[in-house]
RNA sequence: ACGGGCAUGGUGCAACGGUAGCAUACGGGUCUCCAAAACCUUUGAUCUAGGUUCGAAUCCUAGUGCCCGUG
């Protein structure tokens, strides 16, 4: 038994897609332990985005302390790396004085690097990630192929050859490692010193699209065209490549109405919430429930042993 | 009512009488540091009934439905 067995700490992960409601059950959950939420949600850590990325609201958050909303700048780099190191020193800090941390959100990738961690690897200068990005601007993926049967034809083998940010990445950690990208992968998890329950929110998917329709037609209501104007000369930025404001900036481009937009915010949303289902489905160990089972969910965590610290 | 036009995957389109194809949507999938990003992919159709022909989405007849013009 390893001390991951040992520990009487749990982190709860509430996973799923956009729209089925891990906000409400995250507060149910927090509120019923006496505990606090870390957010796993890569556009709501900035404080600039807010309606169209649904954040709780503000009797939501003063019902729970929450972390890592709102928690940095659409103008500052920021990446699952900075993320993990962020949420894990949140989580230890809140272990502190908990014996259950509800960690929530639909970045699939951001839970994972707490969970399982990445293998470590080199920090890449921005300078060095800009030249293959413009080398992939200037010659397509095929420079990036040449230059990876040189540095890492392991890693080229099993890559999607035809995705470039995949390769853009493996060629500039190669690049500036001198080590092949695949080197770095140990294919181990990291240990950490809690355990983990994960449990995966799902509804029928008519319902999951109908809930996303809505939700997208009360964001617009409250007001999302207008932050997006605020956002309109930011639109370029990584962090602005999101559902929703992409079509609003159209909409401020004049391309197309905002009735017309409506829809195609809706179809984005939909597909953006298979593509988590997707990820959830394939990626890690989840337990699956509807939204509104918190006490089949509260179950579970009693079920896990956390409430009475196992003998050593 | 008359004249004309059209009818092909969910949607929008293509196919000299000779292998029904493209886009998109839907569904499925990939993912080790920009992940609400980036990328991959299966299935699925000739309005109906006859006729001509070795062979019909294509030509002919009728029916049905839709569109335009005239009234």
């Amino acid at each position: 038994m390893d001390a991951k067995d040992r520990s009487n700490k749990l982190l709860v992960v509430i996973g799923g897609p956009t729209g089925i409601g891990k906000t409400e059950v995250a507060i149910a959950l927090a509120q019923h332990f006496q505990t606090e939420i870390v957010c796993a949600d890569s556009r709501q850590v900035y404080k600039e985005l807010n309606i169209g990325v649904g954040k709780p609201d503000q009797q939501q958050l003063a019902s729970v302390p929450h972390h890592l909303i709102s928690h940095t700048s659409i103008h500052n780099p920021y990446s699952a790396g900075h993320y993990t190191t962020d949420a894990l020193t949140i989580i230890y800090t809140l272990f502190a004085k908990h014996d259950i941390v509800i960690l929530t959100g639909g970045t699939g990738l951001y839970i994972q690097s707490v969970v399982s961690g990445f293998d470590p690897m080199p920090d890449v200068p921005e300078e060095v990630t800009r030249h293959w990005t413009d080398v992939w601007a200037a010659g397509g993926t095929q420079p990036l192929i040449d230059a990876l049967t040189e540095m890492d034809p392991d890693y080229l083998a099993q890559v999607d050859q035809s995705n470039h940010s995949r390769l853009i990445r493996a060629v500039a950690v190669s690049a500036h490692s001198g080590k092949p990208f695949s080197s770095f992968h140990m294919s181990r998890e990291a240990t950490r010193p809690f355990r983990t329950l994960c449990i995966a929110l799902d509804l029928p998917r008519k319902d999951l699209y109908n809930r996303i329709d809505r939700r997208v037609i009360k964001m617009i209501d409250q007001g999302w065209l207008t932050e997006a104007q605020d956002l309109y000369p930011h639109r370029h930025l990584k962090a602005l490549q999101t559902v929703g404001y992409k079509e609003l900036f159209q909409v401020i481009d004049n391309e197309v109405t905002l009735d017309q937009s409506i829809p195609m915010i809706q179809q984005s949303t939909r597909r953006y919430a298979k593509r988590q289902l997707t990820w959830f489905r394939n990626q890690g160990q989840w337990n699956w429930v509807y939204p509104d089972s918190v006490d089949e969910m509260i179950r579970m965590i009693k079920d896990n042993g956390v409430i009475a610290p196992l003998q050593v």
